[in-house]
DNA sequence: CAGCATCCAAATCGATACTG
DNA sequence: CAGTATCGATTTGGATGCTG
């Protein structure tokens, strides 16, 4: 029961929140649209690990917001250390993910 | 076609040659013993995006080590940050995954 | 609006057996 | 020793339709 971090969308919806609480729907258009089952596992299972708070307005129409707490805003700074790491050094990466390819097509 | 880093064996992988070149049924080892297609395939991965280098020995019986490159050794300290992470709010997530539980189990 | 149920596709991980 | 090939279990992501 690995830490869900490192999953397609859990560190995007983390990101998200970082600047305030988000609604359901807010979370499903910026992040290309996850199907609402997807994204309501990847908000529980956040939720279940302390990482956000799920706070349930009774209005009408229905609202719940979504919104980081403490631990859930260590994580963001984990988070912004990796998106430094890709504008770094994807370049690179993606160069040698290049050679790697050609030479198995290109040469092959 | 992710950057194989959030998956299971990858981050190991590179961790696992933090101190230098390491052979096939090395890495096997202290990983809690992946298959080789497995490992292969991780292997491969990381070689591919030039995070490592394979290199082959001519001797018998067949000898092949695997060493981190300098765009590998950068991930390292990403790597290093996130156990970082870890170390210091795992016991605040297990306790929050575990009171989650318990209002499962317990009072439902 | 927010979320669940069902069925389905794709990626990963894994066990077993075999080759250079 | 260092892989490859095949089959299968598990996990994750997704499409569609329905409910409070």
């Amino acid at each position: 029961m690995p830490i869900r971090v490192g999953d397609k969308w859990s560190a995007m919806v983390i990101l998200c929140l970082e600047q305030g609480p988000r609604r359901f729907s807010e979370l499903r258009i910026p992040l290309r649209a996850p199907t609402p089952k997807v994204l309501t596992q990847t908000l529980r299972a956040l939720e279940r690990d302390g990482l956000i708070t799920r706070t349930v307005y009774a209005e009408v129409p229905a609202r719940v917001e979504y919104e980081l707490t403490a631990l859930g805003h260590t994580l963001l700074e984990l988070i912004a250390a990796g998106r430094r790491w890709a504008e770094e050094h994807m370049p690179t990466l993606l160069a040698a993910r290049d050679a790697y390819e050609s030479h198995n097509t290109g040469t092959g």
